[in-house]
DNA sequence: TTGAAAGCGCTAACAG
DNA sequence: CTGTTAGCGCTTTCAA
């Protein structure tokens, strides 16, 4: 029961604990005979020892722990996953990880205290923030000499590697899409729009496909709510409410997306019918929509991959700042009409 | 840019380290007096010192980590969330813990060396295991010493903390709800029957069902594949080749449920009118479908809650083993028609 | 090629 | 009420 400590292999093996640690750890600068190596990985089975990584860490400063900041829709809301994307997405972080031996400390963002801390305080080996936050909490990450990945925001910042795709392009590609099939009044439906997050680029890109038709920006036509389905659905109250008559809607979120059909359904309205809808992210969810959403595809578990691929890099001993812009496109489904 | 350690608060503040130890955990037995208690404190926040986790956890053999175990759906397949099922479940334990200060120890079973080691490596105060597991990898568990929760399994262990519903109840229910709008050949859509898995208990509910109104059990009328929206897709297909004429289905997850909606759409068939189905677990995708779906409501943010506090009160000194099977009950939507 | 010894940063008796 | 003294389990110079 009582657990077996790398003085106990170095007992059985009739060795000192360091010698145990250098056949451990096999470093290039460490040689140790094949008769003792041999002799020690025979007793570590034996006595089935598994290091303490936590008193690995203390010394080596060197956890093997990759810490992972998901947000919350709304502050205080506890479900993490309103938006499917966020599960998606920490799947491929999870899987990549594992791979490498690395584990996930997870945590959803403190409102009061920063998550700068769960860094310092676990002295994770990298931090992947998804989404966009206050720059001032962000600041506090410049004080930690461990790398930090941001996926999906557009802080600008000399030292903060970043993944992202090219949101704007991503809205253009959208509403042109719309556009056209002949539709030209289009609801612009999303979440809150920040400075430094993916919405304000989504909804640069509606504003430019519109421009560039010619079509004046109404405002009337931009439903501002959160990313969630329930955000959606009120959305579809408040278009009935103001009456603009759009015959289609951008949605900056397949989950936005998903609400949109769902509250025209209730409505008695079809889509692509009475309305015509287009997401963004393509979810898993996107396919099983009925109909199924045309949405503005980007490759989720890629995003996830590299996050931690950047970690192992720098781990590795690269220096250079990564910035990567992956791919999209458009995937045509049966939520759109031509007009 | 050099972390602040005890020593450094220790030696602004004009004390030992141990004193600053003692205001920081503040122990009932340990006395400081105000005075000093004010000072330290003053010189933590003044030098912006953080705790080392790590090193605290190594002398006070307490870590504040949750290892939390997520099954994926396939082996090999790297979609931990293919079933939007686990999204919330994580979300709900990882508010839970949070608000508790603990931090969450993500990870999906490792398929060569089990997920114990997870344990042990890190040393971590508790143990959430979701899904159903080679009853063999569990045993490991028991060399641990350290709370271990089974959420969703019907392993029976003297030890193991158990969550769970009344699946074969649940199962039952959604059946004779069918049965009741008249259905008569109703088919069972479920991932892989095993032994302590869940899927096993509703299969039996259904069975009970079918029994209790004296409908022999019709071995064709059983679609068994994996637990996710494709897999589903498939058994539509599947059903179409079998021919044989079942009015209903009841999807033993919400998100075969889905796939079975959505597999009939694209036949041409449309739910409820070709065909009634009902799920299970109520997920937030339920009411996101069209038509929404009727499925068995079952808790699953208190599932997630629970699961924490359970090894929060062991940590607290509780001894006995806890067992939970929460209320499910029938939500009715729009899937199922009466024939 | 190996071992002794000094920590990593913190906690927890035990004295005083 | 506070400081001294040992570690927690491992890594890593430095010598031998």
């Amino acid at each position: 029961m009582k657990r077996v400590g790398i003085k106990d292999v170095a007992r059985e093996a009739g060795v000192s604990a360091s010698t145990v640690s250098y056949v451990l750890n096999r470093k290039a600068s460490q040689t140790i005979s094949a008769e003792t190596t041999a002799r020690v990985w025979e007793t570590v089975e034996r006595l089935h020892y598994v290091p303490n990584l936590n008193a690995r860490s203390l010394s080596s400063r060197k956890t093997n722990l990759i810490g992972v900041v998901i947000p919350q829709t709304e502050p205080g809301k506890e479900f993490m996953f309103s938006n499917p994307f966020y599960g998606e997405l920490l799947s491929a972080i999870e899987y990549r990880a594992r791979r490498s031996g690395y584990h996930l400390l997870l945590s959803g963002p403190e409102p009061d205290q920063s998550y700068i801390n769960i860094a310092r305080n676990r002295g994770v080996d990298g931090i992947i923030i998804v989404g966009s936050y206050p720059s001032k909490s962000l600041d506090e990450l410049h004080e930690l000499s461990v790398p930090v990945v941001l996926v999906d925001t557009y802080v600008k910042d000399p030292v903060f590697h970043t993944i992202g795709i090219d949101d704007r392009q991503g809205g253009k590609l959208a509403t042109q899409y719309l556009l056209g099939r002949g539709h030209r009044k289009i609801a612009f439906v999303s979440g809150p729009i920040t400075e430094q997050g993916v919405m304000l680029k989504r909804f640069l890109g509606y504003v430019d496909a519109l421009g560039e038709a010619g079509i004046p920006l109404n405002e009337k036509q931009l439903y501002l709510g959160t990313v969630d389905f329930e955000s959606a659905l009120a959305s579809v109250q408040e278009m009935e409410h103001r009456g603009n008559g759009e015959t289609a809607a951008f949605a900056a979120a397949d989950i936005l997306g998903m609400g949109l059909i769902k509250g025209l359904h209730r409505m008695g309205k079809a889509v692509p019918e009475a309305m015509s809808v287009v997401g963004f992210d393509d979810v898993n969810l996107a396919q099983m929509a009925d109909p199924s959403l045309t949405t503005i595809r980007q490759d989720i578990a890629a995003k996830g991959k590299i996050a931690v691929e950047i970690i192992l890099d720098v781990q590795a001993g690269e220096e250079e700042k990564q910035e990567h812009i992956l791919p999209i496109s458009l995937v045509e489904r049966d939520s759109v009409r031509m007009l």
